[in-house]
DNA sequence: CCGAGAGGTGAACGGTCGTGCTTTTATCTA
DNA sequence: TAGATAAAAGCACGACCGTTCACCTCTCGG
């Protein structure tokens, strides 16, 4: 049920999961689908975090099973392309990318607030596995993990502006290859 | 009037553009306001196309004063800081970057078009502007000016998403440091 | 066998949405 | 000054929103 909610979501937006909609899809009257959740906020909270676990499992948690430092952040990237816009994706692409650009001048809420700890997150893990590189000796040991987790973030944010509003066949290139001009710049 | 419309759409996304809302700030009556488009559709429209003019006023002539090649790049660039997140913006940031996300996965409209073509046409600017730099000799001629599009463009979108999102005070540091780092690799 | 509790239904509420209509008000020309 | 034209107001409509509530129907432990 969070699952389709999700779907709902990286499709139209938060604001298009409607409780009348969701009870449909679910074949449930709104009163009953509303009563599993006792506010609409409650749901709204409930399916970011569903795709939190979600994004987690298909694309954390594999990754992490790669060699330390450059392979997996290969891999790392290479899941989340596939989860942007391929075998891993909920139908409308990257969840949070829609989600973002949603909340992103949203006064402060517990639905916000959960979005802009799962971004920090994957931040965070961007980072680590790159400085992980470092002193596995893949990267220059000089190099600046954030700087290099925002670059990396661009490059995927690009990625799904490309595939997905402007439909550029060759998004997918343009990804992989801008992602190796970045390890090859970090390389040592 | 469109001007104020365009405030709203950048803070609240296009779904947030209510005809009620947007007559309470113009203090006109619903009806009146709705009397000046004749649908909703035409109200998004127009303040897509108000928003494009924007852009070319505040962003795109200006930076075409500068000289060809790099300084009209550099100039583009610091530009596009600015309309996302200073004295040139909009309250809500890059009125563009809120509507893309909304809009990419939706089915095509005479709105999602004009998103589409506005967004083409900066990357075709990007493109070309750097395409001027190789022939003015100041990057590589090998150098594939779609892909720095594409970059350059990753790099505007991860400082949108951490400046706006994420707070992170350190945003432009790190858009500015990514864009030397593409320059530096551009040059001849 | 009974009663409690969980989970689902259907109707209703106040509110806002986009959109028509009719009427008033203001502006400008003949 | 009278009359045409345009702009805004006021009101009503049907649809959908989140939310509440009274009722129904199961299942299961005592």
């Amino acid at each position: 049920m969070l699952d389709e909610a999700a779907r709902v979501v990286s499709t139209s937006g938060l604001s298009g999961l409607t409780i009348g909609l969701l009870a449909d899809r679910m074949q449930l009257s709104k009163s009953g689908l509303f009563s599993h959740f006792r506010s609409k906020e409650q749901l709204q909270v409930a399916v970011v975090e569903r795709a939190a676990e979600l994004f987690a499992e298909r694309v954390v948690r594999p990754a992490l099973q790669a060699p330390r430092g450059e392979p997996r952040l290969r891999e790392l990237f290479d899941r989340k392309l596939r989860w942007d816009n391929g075998d891993l994706a909920l139908p409308g692409g990257c969840f949070f990318a829609s989600v973002s650009a949603e909340l992103d001048d949203a006064p402060p809420s517990p639905v916000r607030d959960r979005v802009v700890s799962a971004e920090r997150d994957y931040a965070d893990l961007l980072a680590n596995v790159f400085r992980t590189g470092i002193s596995e000796g893949h990267f220059r040991a000089d190099a600046d993990p954030e700087q290099y987790a925002f670059d990396i973030r661009g490059v995927l944010l690009s990625y799904h502006h490309a595939s997905r509003l402007l439909a550029d066949p060759k998004a997918e290139d343009r990804a992989r290859t801008a992602f190796e001009a970045l390890v090859r710049a970090a390389r040592t």
